[in-house]
DNA sequence: ATGACTTGTGCTCTAAATGAGTATATGTAA
DNA sequence: TTACATATACTCATTTAGAGCACAAGTCAT
């Protein structure tokens, strides 16, 4: 089990090395992704522990049996996610002369699944990553804080090609001047904002600091798996395991925004979502609060067989 | 450097971890893709070495620097894989009380680069992996071997339920009963493979083996990468990484088919390439030998600035 | 009951991307 | 000069995507 015990490695009287699993836990309530954290420090964190090897056969059974031991969750989809190994992603650690390489993986939960342990909390991962929700447009906290910020390191380069790349790299990563938003580069936006100082880590000192902090890297980890969600959700139908076993329809397109951090086209989401054999109707109809009652859709197994990469074709924005 | 020193965890008597890097160092040449790998023992391995926090600062640097000092060669692109850890993996540090966990680099060089190293050479990838070469149609070792093996897998499960189980993985893998061949789905394929016996591993068991054999699990890893570069062709100009600053688009044709494993439109190809704006021309031509010349083309970097995810948008089958 | 409001669902119209070819150009080698 | 090989242009039918209109079927307040 992990954290179980303590894996330690030496190398002739210099660093230890300390291999660790550290999972990002999602899962959607009321159009929010939520990330289990756990309170560390004064700061949230992912819950990590350390990997002990005469528990478990692999790494993924390890990650798999940890989680449902410490937190009473059923994972449904688990991936690796991968593997932070810089130096100076743990400062404490590296004062101990020790290095922890940390091994990521990304599970999805559906919500209401109950919670174990009394010190894992839910947290908004936009409260960590603000200006990665573009549901109600463009956060100001972009056009006031960052692209400004953006433009000014720009400007800050010491000659014309440096300029020219870090233009670049600012208008690729953040669809500014003319390219477009790519909801997936998720990691590369929150690694340009540490390096020019707007985000920071524990230990480190940020010039601002925008969204929550927490404790160590783990926003960078849970930056690379917003990032891989998102990039997952287009060709594997990985939201179902996100939500209930029948839906309406909204409710899907509502579970997608809020991962995609983008409002669809109502009318074309439902045309590639029925059309592209991904759901089929049960006859049951939602019991509604206001408005027409919606059909109660359920995923549609045999897509796997008929489309290679079966998942949500993104319709344009609303 | 990693292979400097040796890392070693302990557990309080228990087993050692052991934290190594491996490499997928790829190369095309002559419509081939060869992957690096050195001899070991009486069979080919990926190179890998023991990482060592005492000299790097990350484990990508790490990567970086050995492969240069060790192979001599300039990489180009570079990226994590994925992190191996399942027991068993290396079966003889099992025997010796120690887990040896494995992070794996892809990596791309251009043909032509000098090797230092003696004892590297350069090998086919289709030679370990053989069914994923359908350039030239589905190899009779797939209707011959492949398929027939799986069948029997199949009717070899105990109920209905399981082999309802075995059926739609066998097919949709293989692409076998009306489902799509995914090029992307290598490691799948391998790891079906594996578990009915047909490929095996130093140590293991095999009841029939396809393909040569390398080291530990380094096929699996192999073939991990082979998916991922397949996967990152449609959506990332990473190809020119393998090519000459200028080429023809016959040659950028037959890279991409080597890779996807896969015959390709040629027209639509073109159409595709040049419309998506991912080449333009030099005013030159080729020298060539037979037929007419071709112009010779280069990559355009403003494509990154004008689309989200250039990559090849792969035309349909020849 | 009526009208305002909310959400669901069907359908249209246009533009763009894809799949599958045909036709023609321009070179080499016999 | 012919056969052969490769390059490149262009066509045409089909599919997919983007944007929006129109109507259906509920709830809620008056």
């Amino acid at each position: 089990m992990i954290a179980a015990g303590v894996v330690i490695g030496w190398h002739d009287g210099g660093v230890d090395v300390v291999l660790e699993l550290s999972a990002v836990i999602v899962a959607v309530r009321d159009d929010v992704p939520y990330v289990l954290t756990v309170q560390s420090g004064d700061r949230p964190g992912l819950p990590s522990g350390v990997f002990d090897p005469d528990a478990d056969r692999g790494l993924d059974q390890a990650m798999r049996r940890w989680a449902n031991e410490r937190t009473g969750l059923q994972l449904g989809f688990v991936e690796q996610l991968y593997t932070f190994g810089d130096f100076g992603r743990d400062p404490l650690a590296a004062r101990q002369g020790e290095r922890r390489i940390s091994v990521a993986y990304l599970a999805f939960v559906r919500d209401g699944e109950p919670l174990l342990e009394l010190d894992a909390m839910w947290t908004n991962a936009y409260g960590l990553l603000p200006w990665e929700d573009r549901r109600l447009g463009e956060p100001e906290l972009v056009s006031q804080q960052i692209a400004p910020a953006l433009a000014s390191w720009v400007d800050a380069a010491f000659d014309r090609d440096q300029r020219d790349g870090r233009a670049l790299r600012a208008d690729l990563s953040w669809g500014l001047a003319g390219a477009a938003w790519d909801p997936v580069r998720v990691l590369e936006r929150y690694e340009l904002l540490f390096e020019i100082g707007l985000v920071g880590e524990a230990g480190t000192l940020a010039a601002a600091e925008l969204g929550t902090t927490a404790t160590l890297d783990h926003r960078r980890i849970l930056a690379s798996a917003l990032g891989r969600v998102r990039g997952k959700l287009t060709y594997r139908p990985v939201v179902f395991e996100l939500l209930p076993s029948t839906f309406t329809l909204l409710q899907l397109q509502r579970v997608v925004e809020s991962l995609v951090g983008e409002p669809l086209h109502k009318q074309n989401f439902r045309r590639l979502v029925e059309g592209g054999g991904l759901v089929e109707g049960t006859a049951q109809r939602a019991e509604t609060s206001s408005g027409r009652p919606a059909e109660l859709f359920r995923f549609r197994r045999e897509v796997l067989r008929e489309r290679p990469a079966p998942g949500l074709g993104l319709p344009g924005r609303r």
